[in-house]
DNA sequence: GTTGGCTTTTGACAATTGTCAAAAAATCAA
DNA sequence: TTGATTTTTTGACAATTGTCAAAAGCCAAC
């Protein structure tokens, strides 16, 4: 298994425990890994399947993250503040998950501070990614967009619906479907 | 002094050994303090003054990062890297800047590991902080993002000129301009 | 195979935002 | 104060993207 998000930072050992404080589990497609509302405690990584981070604004039902095999998803907006959380977690396929609290991954860094250096890594991997797709919306057109995503990530295109992808690259499922047969 | 991104999470000493490593210099507006296509080695935390980051594309100028007194700017596409660059960091206004190397405060990390905790939390309200942008622009129209700026950082709409604060929203300066008088 | 539900495409039209050029207003330095 | 420079506004028009409604396509369950 590959976990884009550990790899070639996290040694070995540290992986190994957290997988030893981890919970693996299997869930049908349209699960909800989290829901709307309420305060989120956990943090899954996709071992295989397909989730999203959603919400509705107006009624429209947007996506805001999508996380495939060796991914990290949550409910960035509640995780860390223990705020009631605006998004839902959903799995888009059936899906074997491993999870773990956030609390439990905190007395893990408490008892080994030595491990700390390498979340810190990983969180700025991760606010980097986010500072490019920030620039995604910045420099680029509808189609720009959707042709960036087809080159870094094909496997999204071909496993999520086009709404889904629509509306996480910011635009509506017409637009998309215009876009696609203009190519 | 307020440092909004230290704020509330790192304790005193760490902030004090941190300004310890610091050096406080004075720059005029216009000055870069990073160049496009360089290696950024430093991290910028503004005392007085303003500054931004940004990049031409296609000939235009687009600012992506804004940040006043307290808050934090670097090149975020290359500190972590270290590849190259792809902006500048310049000052919009006359300001007194700390900067640290970023090889600095990781061997200030490495001797005092207790405090990458703190590295962690910022990091985290950070990647926040970077999330709550990209809803930007899945959820807001334009005129909505620049409402959004008004209520969240009115202190930016006084100081930075139209076409900066523009392009930083993800549109252009005409555009801005007829939003602005829509109000 | 047929049915029913979900997804995708299409059409007609509207709203938003961008482009280019020029005028007006504000700022700054001599 | 004045002239030069920069910033902001305006106008006319074009391109992009959104909205709404309906049709077409797809797929799984019966």
């Amino acid at each position: 298994m590959n976990f884009n998000h550990l790899d070639g930072i996290v040694p070995f050992d540290l992986v190994t425990k957290i997988f030893e404080l981890m919970e693996q589990r299997n869930f049908p497609k349209n699960q909800l890994l989290h829901e709307q509302g309420a305060v989120c405690k956990e943090i899954f990584l996709i071992q295989e399947g397909l989730a999203r981070t959603f919400f509705y604004k107006d009624g429209k039902d947007i996506t805001v993250h999508l996380a495939s095999e060796g991914e990290v998803i949550t409910a960035v907006d509640s995780i860390i503040s223990l705020k009631k959380s605006r998004y839902h977690v959903e799995l888009l396929e059936d899906s074997t998950v491993f999870s773990i609290s956030y609390k439990t991954l905190q007395e893990l860094l408490s008892q080994h501070p030595e491990y700390e250096k390498y979340v810190r890594l990983v969180l700025e991997r991760m606010y980097t990614e986010g500072a490019d797709r920030i620039e995604e919306f910045l420099f680029f057109s509808a189609k720009e967009r959707y042709e960036n995503l087809v080159r870094t990530r094909p496997q999204i295109i071909q496993r999520v619906n086009l709404g889904h992808i629509a509306s996480y690259l910011g635009m509506t499922q017409e637009t998309l479907s215009r876009i696609r047969k203009s190519i």
